[in-house]
DNA sequence: GTCTATAAAGCGATAGAC
DNA sequence: GTCTATCGCTTTATAGAC
């Protein structure tokens, strides 16, 4: 398939599809220059750094986008219960409702995690405080809203598993929707 | 590390543990060679299909274990509650609390889903619905007893990936406790 | 059954023309 | 910026001695 980019910026989400798909072992060079329609010359001028640097790059990219679309609307938004509904929306959309892996997961359970796992820590720690912080503005006492977000990230990440693991992308919905009403708080607030 | 071994039946355990770790696509006969202290010649005489069939024979390995230790019991024992109680301790187990990779899992969320995908699929089906099952015998409406089991599933698979992007084995148990906690029923039987 | 040597293919990466 | 050609290296797999 041959597509036409020029900007380093505008192969980063076709990388992460990728990546997304085969994992980082399973994404050879290959792949990349036949779903891009870029040769190995374009790819290493836009990523002297070859291979590791191209899944740098798209981790950095996700990791922004969370922080941007979902982490900081947890912290910023006042509605604290509201702020989580749009999680969850957000959440659903961008995952395609099951039909998309979560890259840093993907990355987690893969041996590639000795090399990215600092990015990948960061990205599920930050993810779980702000919304356990959430939680707890919602009504949920410190101890219960930090495991809450536990068993939440849990939901998302199992669910994402489960979509593929049964190839039955729905139960990535069904989950999302049981994790997201536990988190309806005990006490209004 | 050398260790010997002499029998098709003895390196299989040993290649689990590697594909855990690494992947499929992560897992090198060298690094194969290296950690079993058997040469090729050694692997292919036992596996003449080389590393697609020692992942068959590993993936074979898995779910036999999983059909006799956890899912027939979960059929087979009278007592529901008591069932699914032992569910929850045998995986507690078999995870090493965290720190052992689910390799079902490990398959599904990488680009080797395609060749595997049968066996993958297999095991969580019948994991689902013999847990589904258990929970109607212990209480739960079908409906409820089928979304409960695809939540607690969806919840040992993501503690298992929390509790490597985050490098925090223990909130695999937390996480393992929170679910089974859903899964008290409704009425007493 | 286990070893070493080796083959054939694919890998990531580089060089240089345009 | 993009291409093609090519370099080493690693990969999976095989052959044959012991």
């Amino acid at each position: 398939m041959a597509r036409l980019v020029a900007e380093r910026h505008d192969v980063i989400p076709q990388l992460a599809e990728i990546f997304r798909e085969q994992g980082y072992e399973g994404t050879s060079l290959k792949i990349i220059t036949e779903r891009t329609g870029l040769g190995k010359g374009s790819l290493y001028h836009f990523f002297p750094g070859g291979k590791r640097e191209m899944a740098e790059a798209v981790l950095d990219d996700v990791d922004g986008w969370f922080r941007t679309h979902i982490f900081a609307p947890l912290r910023e938004t006042t509605d604290a219960k509201a702020a989580i509904e749009a999680m969850f929306a957000s959440v659903e959309t961008y995952f395609r409702s099951g039909q998309r892996a979560c890259l840093m997961g993907v990355i987690a359970s893969s041996g590639a995690m000795d090399i990215f796992s600092e990015r990948v820590q960061d990205y599920f720690v930050a993810w779980k405080r702000d919304l356990a912080a959430t939680l707890a503005r919602a009504g949920f006492a410190g101890d219960e809203a930090s495991a809450l977000a536990e068993e939440v990230l849990a939901g998302i990440q199992g669910g994402l598993i489960l979509a593929r693991g049964l190839e039955d992308t729905p139960v990535f919905t069904r989950v999302l929707e049981r994790v997201k009403a536990r988190c309806r708080p005990p006490r209004p607030q």
